[in-house]
RNA sequence: GCGCCCGUAGCUCAAUUGGAUAGAGCAGUGGACUUCGAAUCCGAAGGUUGCAGGUUCGAGUCCUGCCGGGCGCGCCA
């Protein structure tokens, strides 16, 4: 609805201005409307005089004052009278609009009695979109850093399936090469120790308490006797149990913050139908290989990048580039609109690399879009905890979750943008108080719930609503806030920041906590229980699929 | 040395991607429970946006140079 208003005002402006000044004519005009941080400032504002104002040598002020003039006019013949108050210059030359108060209760009424009418989109036409995340390599569990690119990956996930992409949610496994094989070598030694025989971890081991789980699990699965007489392959069969049961807790971290994966990706079912040969094959072809100092490397300097890299080694080993290389075709393949990767910023010098060998198959401008997550730091008691996967020194993923329950790890996860360094402060997290915003939105929910829960029990008969009995600024003002969530959600899919939807939803519960604190919604003045009913019920459906698309409850009760 | 990210209130962060008087939450401070949930609300206070230039109607945002912090720069993954 909003959509379609904004689209008539363009066209309306669009106009005004050729009017105005038909110099113009031929110049491509790009207007555009913004919701001004300030609602004394109009609910929608253009800056289009700013920008044509050099072009016809006139002041802004005077530029929007002839568009304006001719604007009024024209809106006042059009439909759109129902919808826009009033047209008004500001001071620079900002031309500002207002909404009629009939609008912004039509919009009311569809937001409570149909949400999905005005809460939906899309804008993504069923692309398909594949999204890879986490990809953390089965050595060791999940740590905070994981946890911050899962639920990012998660909500951007959901953001966009609103929106109407058709998306998958990928893991690539990471299930064979020289990290595999120090887990295996670890866990042996772990093992050997179990059965009381002298052996050392290697030196690029794995220290963690966790090994010597598995390897305590390997003992029970198997005895000696039947190890002895596959003797050439317990190496082989210790890494393939240890990354089976590392995948296994992988997997149960990641539900138990609700990140659910749709394709878990094996590098080994690549190397074992050959996809890496053949990709390096094809890019041979096209002249993007040769050889130096006796190993392959890939031109990726043709694509920008800063240097070409090696894809197979002096000693005939691959280096991890080539099975990305396998990878990415792989996707090329399965048809997606748009792949996305979620990285650590420990890869960032790894992208130019990455987009080289895409562009090399062949891909379409755009197709990859990776995207780095910043770290997230643990602070305990004001100090943050300092990790280290080798030492096995961290505090898990998993022991996080348990501590501060779903809701609160997602939502914390998400209050800051990608780029930005995330401060996780665990007490604040466990406060179950006001300082906490995932308590407070969803304190909002609970309140909202337990008013509509009391009417029901109430059931007293209400008339039909007089909308117009909602003006008190208080009621308008969580009105507006109400009726910019689909803008919130659209810059959200266009940016992949989920922590848009974080701010708004703590703006939303401030709006009703503010609303609540001063106006009684059940009363014996039966007419205006009836449209503030219906007033919370528009915030408790937006709130919910707000929630909801964060990947956090709503709870009827606290 | 080169590349990327960051520098905004005491702390943690915003600022609609170049817009209007730079805003929130904590902490601190002064108030509000006989009420549908006080896990709440209402005040006041808090700023030379790291520094110096430049671009233009307009710069926290873009460009250049410094200062400070984090990460990366392998025939590791």
């Amino acid at each position: 609805m909003l959509k379609k208003l904004k689209k008539d005002l363009i066209v309306s402006i669009n106009k005004s201005i050729l009017s105005s000044f038909p110099s113009l004519k031929d110049r491509p005009l790009r207007v555009h409307l913004d919701i001004p941080k300030d609602r004394n400032n109009g609910h929608l504002s253009t800056n289009a005089a700013f920008q044509i104002s050099s072009l016809v040598e006139e002041s802004p002020l005077k530029t929007a004052e002839l568009i304006c003039e001719s604007l009024s006019a024209r809106l006042k013949k059009s439909k759109l009278q129902n919808r826009i108050m009033k047209v008004e210059v500001r001071k620079p030359g900002f031309i500002n609009f207002f909404y009629t108060r009939n609008f912004l209760y039509r919009l009311l009424r569809v937001i409570a009695d149909s949400p999905n009418k005005f809460i939906s989109s899309n804008s993504g036409k069923g692309m398909k979109v594949q999204i890879e995340f986490v990809s953390a390599n089965p050595t060791g569990l999940l740590s905070i850093a994981h946890g911050r690119q899962a639920a990012v990956g998660d909500a951007i996930a959901g953001i966009l399936n609103f929106h109407g992409y058709k998306v998958t949610r990928e893991y690539f496994i990471n299930d064979e090469g020289n990290q595999i094989d120090a887990l295996g070598k670890s866990v042996m030694a772990r093992y050997l120790e179990l059965q009381g025989k002298e052996a050392s971890l290697p030196e690029d081991g794995y220290e963690g308490a966790y090994i010597i789980d598995i390897a305590r699990k390997f003992t029970n699965k198997f005895n000696k006797n039947s190890l002895d007489k596959k003797k050439l392959n317990t190496l082989k069969i210790v890494s393939m149990f240890s990354v089976k049961r590392i995948m296994d807790e992988i997997k149960e971290d990641l539900e138990a913050l609700g990140v659910h994966m749709d394709v878990w990706f094996s590098q080994k079912k690549l190397s074992r139908a050959d996809k890496i040969g053949q990709v390096i094959k094809e890019l041979k072809k096209k002249g993007l290989i040769y050889k130096k100092d006796n190993a392959l490397w890939f031109k990726s300097t043709r694509f920008g990048d800063d240097k070409d890299r090696v894809i197979r080694k002096s000693s005939g080993e691959y280096t991890y580039l080539a099975p990305d290389i396998a990878y990415h075709k792989n996707k090329l393949e399965r048809k997606f609109g748009k792949v996305i990767n979620i990285w650590g910023p420990d890869h960032h010098g790894y992208i130019a690399r990455l987009q080289a060998a895409v562009s090399a198959l062949g891909a379409p401008e755009g197709f990859l879009e990776i995207l780095i997550i910043q770290l997230a730091t643990l602070y305990k008691n004001g100090r943050p905890v300092s990790m280290s996967t080798r030492k096995g020194q961290y505090i898990t993923l998993k022991e996080l979750t348990q501590e501060v329950g779903k809701d609160v790890a997602r939502f914390f996860f998400l209050m800051r943008k990608r780029s930005s360094h995330l401060d996780f402060d665990l007490e604040l997290a466990k406060k179950r108080s006001m300082d906490n915003p995932v308590y407070y939105i969803q304190y909002a929910y609970a309140r909202i719930s337990g008013i509509i829960e009391l009417e029901k029990k109430e059931a007293k008969k209400l008339p039909r609503c007089k909308y117009a009995l909602l003006d008190k600024p208080e009621e308008l003002n969580l009105i507006m806030t109400l009726i910019e969530f689909p803008a919130v959600l659209e810059s959200s899919a266009a940016s992949f920041e989920p922590y848009y939807l974080t701010v708004y939803l703590r703006q939303l519960a401030d709006a009703f906590h503010s609303f609540y604190q001063k106006n009684r919604v059940l009363s014996d003045d039966l007419a205006m229980t009836a449209v503030r009913l219906k007033l919370i019920k528009a915030v408790r459906n937006v709130l919910h699929k707000g929630l909801n698309l964060l990947g956090v409850s709503s709870p009827v009760k606290m």
